[in-house]
DNA sequence: CATGAATGAGGATTCATTCAT
DNA sequence: CATGAATGAATCCTCATTCAT
């Protein structure tokens, strides 16, 4: 509950040629953002820096005042993704006491943060690997400290009785695969459910598996509509 | 059981120079195999056509005797990586009549086979947006059928009565990234189990969710070492 | 010895966007300082606007209200290295009368003068191409003026009957060259020799061919050590 | 006599991406002299790849098979004309036998080989600089080579009595400088006398130097035309 | 059929110069 | 006057593709 939001790990600094600080967190915040457009479009390799300068309307220069060459630019759009994953949980969190509330809560928004930036979160499974090793490692860190997010919920469940004594490592890594699966394979599910029914009918399923015997009428009523019939 | 392991929907012919359709064949198997390692390696976009041509020792103009484009290589990389996903399924099934022994396999087997290609499987998910738009949507139909026959499984276990009459469609996909879950994140659980734990420990968590009653004891015993602690 | 050492060769004017001539003056001498070490470690193309700016602690902004480009600098700078030459000569000339310790004396601090910024000296034979025609030009009248202090006091020494009548122009060729050498090839001689000992071991050998019978034993000394064997 | 013409310091392989050498070889040759006449002409870094390709008559794309990046083409430039120096003067001396002739036509051969290269001999000078620490240094050994090869006739002239007994390092070092002195002069005596006229001047004023009372009677005489005036 | 040299369009990056503050 | 952020033309280099042998 006292989480920091702010990683463990830390970014390497990324050379900048400007001096002003304020200015220099903006601009990178504006190319970060076409950054992440425009690789979440077209891939990382096929993006041009002109084209990223195109849509953040700037010039070419200017991006190699606040950035040392393309790969910065792709490490910070990734950590912008990553990092605002993290921040999210702890956020949505904040309020909920009930450990099973406080599980669910966090399926839920993890999946909802996904789904904010489905681009995004493709990219990041893309592109990881087009990163420097280092910075690869990094992003992986990261990943991890999410995982620890959930695990702890699930951690709090066990121990408050609602879960059964599960394979903790197992099934947070059931759940993100699961959360990432919306972004994943939107192409198959966009069109034909929302998220929210998404997460529904996934912790229905996944519930079922963990959910000790008197906590069992937790699991959340099926939604009539909701039960498709072909995969 | 009668299930033709062709692909339903046919790739579109790719054009050659070469009148040999038997060399054709055995020159497109070789370039096929050399860009799945070089793409796997590198990335699509990072591979040249010269790294693949030395990598099969042919010259580069050969290449352009077999395939119009770049493009096309990858194509076909990624064509041979999902259809021998499918062909691989039903071949395990072949002999194993008992529903749930069925879905136990197929899970198993899929897992065994992302496991086999790992780096192939992350290509799939790298590259696929790298194709034209017609060549991704066949890879996509490729994967609903690949989906088709782990919910046939599923479909048969429910009708035996062995399952619970659960959502087919979402256990299917949380199926599916179970299994791939274990090529993508393979830096995280490769080194430490094998693909058989990992399948153990899922199934063994998975099953709890959709088991009847009466076949909850079915469930694979715990192997008593592999219950890690932390996720 | 009422020499102006002002060259007979004025510079062209160098644009300013100041007005304050007198500010201009201590800024163009502050730049053209950053520019000559600059230039001489790196080369003119590859030192940049910025490396000076940096080095003279002053913005780039800054540089361009004293001077219209680039080039300027490096004129400014070729033209500080070759007129403190033309200063020299004439100082250390002042109050020396003989004719042969003058001759002696204009060798020795030209190439002192040349030893004391061998980087400049380098400088202005790597890059006189880089600059306009016209101040190509310049540069070299002013190498005219230079070698016209030393011609001078050959004849000295020939109407004085120190030297033979020799070939005047050859030999101040000669004598630039000799000096010049020092820095060209310091690599080679700058460990292994100081320059006053280059200039003994130089007039030895090259007065040797211009005294006359009367004069031949003003020729110094020989210092035991430095009869090298080696070219 | 016995001299080999090849150097004894070998040049680093370049990287190339073609397979037949003999091919290799005539394009580099290509290149090469392309390569002199436009760094000559603009320098190294003013000249573009383009420029080259314009100028060797073939695509950009070209150079790149057969050189890793410009400064491999400087190298080979660079090279190229150093060791057509150590070439030419074994050549010349090769049916001369008395040392004082062969003294005389050493300086006279290397004279000629700057004259016929002027723009060569000046590039030596202009870029070496540009070139990696280790090309530096091979070409200083080079340089260094050139040398023995005036210093071993200097002796040869001692030995035999012609010469006395003089600072041959000093020596070969001043000859050194006055041919390359011809090229780097060249806007100054090219338009006023020819190399030859300039090596006879110039043999004539340092011979004096060095000749022994017995052989002082060899001094070529003067002729009566090139008595300059002034310096 | 197979080869690999040749092409040149295209992309990342640099840096002299400008100009609003 | 001084600053330094912004600009974009210019350059090096890569690599998919072609085609003569």
């Amino acid at each position: 509950m006292s989480k920091r939001p702010t990683p463990a790990v830390r970014s390497p600094e990324i050379k900048t040629k400007v001096e002003d600080a304020g200015l220099v967190e903006r601009r990178r915040a504006q190319l970060t953002a076409s950054a992440i457009t425009c690789f979440s479009a077209n891939g990382y390799h096929a993006t041009t820096i002109r084209d990223i300068a195109e849509h953040a309307k700037v010039s070419v220069g200017l991006i190699y005042q606040y950035v040392e060459d393309k790969e910065d630019l792709l490490f910070l759009a990734l950590e912008e993704v990553l990092t605002s994953y993290r921040r999210q949980i702890p956020l949505a969190l904040a309020d909920v006491t009930d450990p099973l509330d406080r599980f669910c809560a966090a399926v839920r928004v993890y999946c909802r943060v996904n789904d904010a930036s489905i681009e995004a979160t493709v990219l990041a499974y893309r592109e990881t690997k087009s990163l420097r090793r280092d910075r690869r490692d990094l992003i992986k860190q990261w990943e991890l400290e999410t995982n620890k997010l959930i695990a702890a919920c699930i951690r709090a469940c066990i121990k408050a009785g609602v879960f059964e004594d599960i394979d903790v490592e197992l099934f947070t890594h059931q759940l993100i695969m699961f959360s990432h699966g919306w972004a994943l394979k939107a192409w198959r599910f966009g069109t034909r459910m929302t998220v929210d029914e998404y997460v529904d009918r996934g912790l229905r399923l996944m519930l079922n598996a963990v959910l000790t015997e008197g906590a069992r009428e937790r699991i959340p009523a099926a939604k009539p509509k909701s039960r498709a019939s072909a995969a």
